[in-house]
DNA sequence: TTTTACTCTACTAAATCTATAGGGTATTGG
DNA sequence: CCAATACCCTATAGATTTAGTAGAGTAAAA
């Protein structure tokens, strides 16, 4: 399941994304918006800008903003900054990949086997999608 | 991420499915077998047994067996059954939909609209594959 | 009738999630 | 300058889920 710290985060992603001009937003701004816990939200965003997918403007007129244009931002990225593993399971994982301790061996491993299927179709569609697509 | 207790479950349904006799296989020599703490196996393998997919049988000589041909199982029954729900999120649930309490619309919800796509192919995939797929 | 092995309930330690609280700090417009 | 604005950061806490553990009970077979 994902957690709801993914699902507001891509949503205040979008909410940004779908700004004309490329001028700060506010959090307390998205949050009404999007129903979201301003506090909440605020440590969200920061962990987006500290992975480098949002910039940040202080004082009078601040807020958030994208620092690329969502056609350059491909889900993946979101996903891994805010979900963590896409693959259900840590062995079959590229970003975050981490051997099972309780199996011998991965390629014999029926579990393995499975969600590294999984794996490859849920990549291909992040992959293949941007923050722009979200937005139509 | 997948749960252990969806790990497990799977791997004790390979190993059942993995023998030649359809006879009943004790609890301890799966939790042997596939490295599983054999009360918590225990759990996972009665709630397999209440949902219709393993039978089992008591006294000397007992323990449990599958219901079905492996052929006849696919991962989607198994998934839901151990894991619950495919999808990511509630909204784009098939069995275990719920409506987000945060969520306006749906049909322009950009959480939904992707988490769409994942489920469907994932969906896919678990539909696809039986249990006799990953014993080879 | 004794052993074996499943059945069931209850409990718990640890981790994670979902926030909330509250102060700190940089910036900007006036 | 300066005060308002809005981001920055740490700490904490309630709720929920996970991953078991404990222990007694019950059915069946040899």
């Amino acid at each position: 399941m994902l957690s709801k710290k993914t699902k507001y985060g891509i949503k205040a992603l979008v909410h940004l994304a779908k700004q004309e001009e490329r001028s700060p937003v506010q959090i307390g701004t998205i949050s009404l918006a999007e129903n979201i816990s301003q506090k909440f939200l605020e440590s969200i965003l920061l962990s987006l800008k500290k992975t480098g997918i949002l910039g940040s403007k202080k004082g009078k007129g601040g807020g958030y903003y994208l620092l690329k244009d969502p056609k350059d931002i491909p889900m993946t990225t979101v996903m891994r900054v805010l979900e963590g593993p896409i693959a259900m399971v840590p062995c079959v994982s590229l970003n975050f990949y981490e051997k099972c301790d309780d199996c011998p061996d991965e390629n014999t491993c029926a579990v393995n086997k499975i969600m590294l299927e999984v794996r490859d179709s849920t990549l291909e569609i992040f992959k293949n999608t941007t923050l722009f697509d979200l937005c139509l």
